[in-house]
DNA sequence: CCAGTGATCAGG
DNA sequence: CTGATCACTGGA
């Protein structure tokens, strides 16, 4: 049987728990030559709605938040620091904005470098991972070896939110 | 430690 | 329109 590509049922879940899913599933890329690279999700990072200080959807809808509030499954993209595409996926209930931030492929880490190594752009905002022809998530074995963390680069989100541990890292 | 780099958003 | 801010990285 061939692995399941991963849809709106799976990515509906809660962020915390998509998040934490997500580990050792594979990342599927077809790039824009034809080539195709396939990676397994090592690092991710969950963040759950309005109340999460952390999160962009915290300040409301706006033109770059609302995908967030869109079925789940879709993909969010923004650029930070004028430089690094940030790749997530939009969890949870419509109109529930919720997120997972992909910071690890493989033996990459870094969000950043996770962007660029996937050409990731504005293009990519609001594309469907379930039918996209050039981004998709393939099923795997449920990972259990792995660890939880602070999220990163948040500190302005206050002691409440900037602790929680959802940050979730693969091991070995 | 900190500079680079530009979209985004709130406020005039 | 202005200006602060930013889910980061790489090099002192």
């Amino acid at each position: 049987m061939n692995p399941e590509r991963l849809d709106e049922r799976f990515f509906s879940q809660d962020a915390v728990t998509v998040a934490r899913l997500l580990l050792g599933k594979t990342l599927v890329r077809v790039f824009p030559d034809g080539s195709v690279g396939r990676y397994r999700i090592t690092e991710t990072e969950a963040y759950l709605g309005e109340a999460d200080k952390a999160c962009h959807a915290s300040k409301g809808r706006t033109p770059r938040t609302e995908v967030m509030y869109h079925k789940a499954g879709k993909i969010y993209v923004y650029l930070i620091y004028g430089m690094y595409w940030m790749l997530n996926f939009v969890t949870g209930p419509e109109g529930s904005p919720q997120a997972v931030l992909i910071r690890g492929l493989d033996d990459l880490r870094g969000s950043g470098k996770v962007g660029r190594l996937l050409s990731v752009d504005k293009n990519f905002y609001g594309e469907e991972l379930q039918n996209s022809p050039r981004m998709w998530v393939e099923d795997a074995p449920e990972l259990s070896d792995f660890e939880t963390a602070a999220r990163v680069g948040i500190d302005y989100a206050g002691e409440e939110w900037k602790n929680k541990p959802w940050r979730f890292i693969a091991l070995r």
